[in-house]
RNA sequence: GGCUGGGUAGCUCAGUGGCAGAGCAAGCGGCUCAUAAUCGCUAGGUCGUUGGUUCAAAUCCAACCCCAGCUACCA
């Protein structure tokens, strides 16, 4: 048999202590993109994505505002989950590093790591702010009265040293070195891989593990003496402390492919194929990651995709800047698949980009309303028009026919890796040249002759309009990924059934309905044509500024 | 500071020795099937600066100016 290609592909998990702005889903929806052409590939296919909850400063805000800190993060959950509901996020899971299986998930890792002999105890030292912990020697200020932490000028630091766990990354710096030469498409895009290699070979320190004194974490599963810090009725001795950061959150990779609960889960799910992350924390992804599996005795993921930010004039958005867009709004201005659309064919996914109102609207207005919802509107007008919306089938010499195969290898090529934007690109190239059809053909023109009485005529008119309704199924069907309402909606427009469930499961295999005259001679009744991109208005473009 | 990448049209970018390019935005024209859509044409650039190599430099070399990324434990 021809065993179906699974694919498991993951966003970072997001930090759930606000609302999510479009530059943390930008991840998300590009993940969702690749899970959902895999779907429709046939690959049986794994996309997860959640939030991290475990930490001090959410422990923090949380009692700030006097709630429970599980109230806290409930509340954000839920504000991901509609935003990403919003904009058609089709997640096979949404994990919460809170979920009972990822806390025994991380437990096992952490347990599988010491009886590895990489976790041992030892001294962490750094400056320690009273009013919020440790805190990174890059993530203090000097001021005339002495050092201090950004967010409590006025505090005095504290040089606190603290026994902790730590992993014995240093213990895999050459099997790391080994693994970028002996992969290298591991991490991309190559320039991040780059900076990567350059970070392994100056040399690995082990880093710590656990914290003491956090509550809001997961307990650490190891007393100082090796033994279990699980007690007799179940409870951690709060002694052990928490699981720290790394050993936490990227442990939600497993425990979404079914670890340690289901191993025949795992086994089938692990190693991930993607994991898409930002930039800022590819150092975990790409070196510390792949070293706590090898500890674990797993295998490293194959490829870990960088992406860049999303910037506002040139600045970084942030939810402390302010700066960002609401994906709530862009969806209310651009449509869900609007909104899909054009931040994916705006945004490099390779690298930092600037983005507004302006642009995105431009966009959605030129490539969205203009070319591919024109196209399809224009072609079913005539077609209507002119043969009572029966549905032509594609002519016998079509020239869109070789252009378009040569479009569908260059658009899987980019999408498989990861140039989104670049894979929009090649697709909409073809939107021109079927534009450019109608121009050179003028059915207007073909059609009174029709009337006249040429028969010639009628045949070639049949056969251009027959084209430019093929051109239209597949342009929706490929794009279907990044605009899955669009696609099924042109699909009735066209007469189709849409054959794909709303995740994207359940239809053919994609590559086969995405050949030339698939369904040629398929009898079918056009429908009465409806924008399927309203154009905007430039009034009405800058929702929400601010 | 060190290492890496970049500075090309109003905007976003492609272009690694041979007549400066694309898309969008702008202007003009054509068409009328269409969402004032579409198609064609035009305009627009001392290719960061200065010097060098060469018959020839956006491209190679040197210096300098500017921007970004990385330079370890943030979620």
């Amino acid at each position: 048999m021809s065993p179906v290609d699974r694919y498991y592909v993951t966003t970072a998990i997001a930090y759930a202590n606000n609302k999510p702005g479009l530059h943390t889903l930008y991840e998300v929806i590009g993940a969702d993109v690749i899970a959902r052409w895999h779907r429709m590939k046939g690959d049986e296919t794994r996309f997860l994505t959640g939030t991290d909850e475990h930490s001090v400063n959410i422990a923090q805000k949380a009692a700030e505002l006097g709630e429970s800190t599980r109230a806290f993060v409930d509340e954000k959950v839920a504000l991901f989950r509609a935003a990403e509901a919003a904009l058609l996020i089709s997640p096979d899971r949404f994990i919460r590093t809170s979920d009972p299986d990822h806390i025994r998930s991380a437990q096992e890792m952490v347990r599988r790591a010491y009886a590895n002999g990489d976790i041992y105890l030892g001294k962490y030292e750094g400056w320690y702010c009273p009013a919020e912990g440790f805190k990174a020697g890059s993530d203090v200020i000097e001021t005339p009265e002495g050092t201090r932490c950004p967010n409590h000028p006025t505090v005095a630091l504290e040089w606190l040293s603290e026994q902790n766990w730590f992993f014995r990354l240093s213990a895999y710096q050459e099997r790391l070195e080994k693994h970028f030469a002996e992969h290298p498409d591991f991490a991309q895009p190559d320039y991040r891989r780059n900076e990567m290699l350059g970070f392994i070979r100056g040399g690995l320190e082990d880093f710590s593990v656990s914290r003491s004194g956090a509550t809001w974490g997961i307990p650490f599963p190891i007393m100082p003496d090796g033994s279990s810090s699980q007690r007799a009725d179940g409870t951690w001795d709060p002694a052990a402390g928490t699981i720290y950061v790394w050993y936490d959150a990227l442990i939600n990779y497993v425990t979404g492919a079914g670890f340690p609960d289901d191993q025949a889960a795992f086994a089938k799910w692990w190693p991930a194929d993607l994991h898409i992350v930002g930039k800022d924390i590819a150092r975990f992804h790409t070196i510390y990651w792949p070293a706590m599996l090898w500890s674990a005795g797993m295998d490293a993921p194959r490829h870990v995709w960088i992406h860049g930010f999303l910037l506002a004039q040139g600045e970084r958005m942030s939810k402390s800047l302010g700066n960002f867009l609401d994906p709530l709004d862009v969806v209310a201005t651009l449509g869900a698949d609007g909104a899909r659309y054009v931040t994916l064919r705006e945004v490099a996914f390779d690298r930092d980009t600037d983005v507004s109102w302006d642009s995105f609207t431009r966009r959605y207005n030129a490539d969205l309303a203009n070319d591919f919802g024109n196209l399809l509107n224009r072609s079913i007008s005539m077609a209507n028009r002119y043969f009572g919306g029966v549905r032509p089938s594609v002519g016998p010499d079509a020239g869109l026919a070789s252009a378009w195969t040569e479009t569908l290898a260059g658009y899987q090529d980019r999408l498989e890796r990861c140039l989104l934007s670049d894979a929009l690109c090649t697709l909409w190239e073809f939107v021109g040249a079927a534009n450019r059809l109608v121009e050179a053909e003028q059915p207007w023109t073909l059609a009174k002759a029709m009337k006249a009485g040429d028969a010639g005529a009628e045949t070639r008119l049949k056969a251009v309009l027959g084209d430019l309704v093929e051109a239209c199924r597949l342009i929706a069907l490929a794009a279907a990924p990044f605009i899955p309402a669009a696609a099924s909606r042109a699909f009735a427009q066209l007469g189709y059934e849409y054959p794909y469930g709303a995740d994207g499961n359940g239809g053919p295999a994609l590559l086969d309905e995405l050949h030339w005259g698939a369904h040629a001679g398929e009898a079918g009744q056009l429908a009465t044509p409806e924008p399927l991109f309203p154009r905007l208005e430039a009034e009405s473009t800058t929702p929400a500024e601010g």
